[in-house]
DNA sequence: CGCCTACTTGAAGGGCATCAAGCGAAGTGG
DNA sequence: CCACTTCGCTTGATGCCCTTCAAGTAGGCG
């Protein structure tokens, strides 16, 4: 179900760029897994974006969630962690605040999940997601908020939709539906400009977090 | 929303057969809310059943989980634990061994529930959560396996609703279902064995983890 | 230039929700 | 003790949100 590009890993020029580290850093391609690491049962994602997903045995796809730089996650049994864009990970050196706090964080991310997947309608989901990347992946310019608030949106529509628990066809509809009431604005699919967020946050159903 | 019977903690002859521990055991009555310790960041199931749910500002809720005895949970900003019939909890000591382990069974659990959320039909929800809920609550009579498991069904139809993101409806038909098909059987509503496990599993969708 | 992949858009259908009614057991008050 | 209420559960009829199916468009890369 998958075609994944085959990497050469830190052979590219463009993952040659990327931040340099410790020798159990892995760079990846985009669509690549990550290998786990044994050592390791925690990682970071040091730039770029990841996928957790999981896979009923009949091919069907449901991701946890998408990880962005500085965040910490882990690859059980079960989950596979992949590469949306040129990406680069480390083994977390867990320091036991930073584990607390980040497992902390990760069960509420995964509880405000489950509320998403069983309780809310497809605009609230799509709505509550732009709003969780543009935190992700927006670049801060906290100081500077005339601009709108504009991101790359990594996941693809069928990403978005294994993420959202909707279809790939529900995905690209709700977005343009948002385009056209002037919530959010595109040219390219993968490029989200912020424009309303208060009607954003509206539509997303309180408990944006 | 929900008509939580009064309860004088630890006063009524029923909760006081529960049994003792240290002096920050919390014994509940059924639909009673499990109050924050601020001491214990997590706390243990010792007898009885809860649920931790969420809420929308709507009122629309999600359970996250059904803990059974022996298990952990934390309880953390829009968080609420409730007891679904006469129960104990403590807080846990938290050796880090355990907080470990039941950090990862956690978070396995909720990537098992999102892709039950996001991805399984009605049917597969349901059969997975009978066969959830038999595991957590049947008597462990591994040695006499002749008999079919029992166990009762804490959570109420409305509780199953809004753990597996349906309505109370759909967990009728689909139990009644189940059961006109020789799945599981059951005279009253909440006492349930299990008569052929095998389908069941197989209509749970694989993974039953 | 042609193929492939991602995305978009419309039309039709289905799975589950909603609405509605009824049943039975448990609790309450006269 | 018995009407009366309440609550959880069941069952049927209808409706709708999202899926499914089906084209069609645009950008990227050989």
């Amino acid at each position: 179900m998958h075609m994944l590009a085959i990497a050469t890993p830190g052979a590219s020029p463009t993952t040659r760029r990327l931040r340099t580290a410790s020798k159990h850093n892995q760079f990846l391609e985009p669509r690549q897994a990550v290998s786990a690491d044994p050592l390791a049962e925690m990682m970071t994602v040091e730039s770029g974006c990841l996928a957790l997903s999981h896979y009923l045995p009949d091919g069907r796809r449901q991701i946890s969630d998408i990880v962005g730089p500085g965040r910490i996650f882990s690859i059980g049994a079960d989950c596979r962690a992949e590469s949306l864009t040129y990406s680069s990970v480390a083994p977390a050196d867990v320091s036991q605040d930073a584990y607390s706090s980040q497992g902390r964080m990760l069960l509420a991310r995964m509880q405000a999940h489950a509320l998403l997947l069983g309780r809310k309608t497809a605009a609230e989901r799509v709505a509550t997601a732009v709003l969780d990347l543009a935190r992700q992946f927006a670049p801060a310019e906290r100081a500077s908020r005339q601009t709108r608030p504009t991101f790359i949106l990594y996941p693809t529509r069928a990403d978005l939709a294994d993420w959202l628990g909707l279809t790939i066809e529900t995905i690209s509809r709700t977005l343009n539906s948002f385009k056209r009431m002037g919530l959010i604005g595109f040219d390219r699919p993968e490029r989200i400009t912020i424009l309303n967020q208060i009607a954003l946050e509206r539509t997303a159903g309180g408990h944006t977090a």
